[in-house]
DNA sequence: TTAAATTAGAGTAAAATAGTCCTATATAAA
DNA sequence: TTTATATAGGACTATTTTACTCTAATTTAA
């Protein structure tokens, strides 16, 4: 699978986010989904750091949308959520039998087909996914 | 990631078969590609039961394609390899939050994302990734 | 008949995923 | 200024998936 739960849950918070105007808690948007608090948090921890949400801490605290939701990507939001970029196949991470990396037969076709969902991703918006 | 080794070793191998006209063993491909027989060989039984290659036991035996690499599609193969469809996040198989499956914000986001990926790889075709 | 090859199933090791738990830190409100 | 509420972060654990391995059976050309 290309996406893991960070993935879901990040897309499902973020939609509950910006029915909301006030900052809404980590328990709250676990409670409403149905989800670990502790896993959830993680993942808002992510999305804060790549300037997706802001947080405030302490009371009346939580989690609010840090741009206009046209103005993220569902790029951005997979790759913040996952920690790491979403991939077809990582050839580099493992020991490629052909030894050279990014010149076997396999490794342009992988490329393009990265390149694809890449694009795909990057020309979606936040606000295009729950506007349906 | 959306692909496994098992798609990997299966297209390295087609492509090895391909540039024989004897069927090819999977012993030999192992060895050209350094990696396991074994673990080979259940992939490449995966490709029979697929009728993308077809099998010949005995002495002289090995693999060869079964068709045209121009009528074999890399969704074909990747599916036939993985042992399963190569999904971007499979709602189903977990237990989704939102319980009503298909119906969530997010999945008319996935099917479209899903469906763009398999026709993506429907098509191409064996000849057409080798033929670059 | 024998050696070479696929087939099939069960079992195992390593890696990635999906959490948990605990402590520290910040802050709004009483 | 104290307290309750909230995020932040790191270390740890459990579960699942991936990536094999091993053994035994079956087929077949020479």
């Amino acid at each position: 699978m290309l996406l893991t739960r960070a993935s879901e849950y990040a897309l499902l918070s973020l939609d509950l986010i910006i029915k909301n105007d006030k900052p809404v808690g980590s328990e709250q948007l676990a409670k409403e989904l149905n989800i670990s608090k502790s896993f959830l948090a993680k993942i808002l921890q992510n999305l804060t750091r790549a300037n997706i949400l802001v947080s405030r801490r302490g009371s009346q605290g939580g989690y609010g949308l840090n741009k206009e939701p046209e103005n993220i990507t569902i790029y951005d939001i997979i790759n913040a959520a996952e920690g790491k970029r979403a991939t077809v196949f990582d050839c580099i991470s493992h020991d490629c039998p052909n030894g050279a990396i990014g010149v076997c037969s396999i490794s342009p076709f992988l490329a393009r087909f990265q390149f694809k969902i890449d694009n795909y991703l990057k020309n979606i918006t936040l606000k295009e996914l729950f506007d349906e």
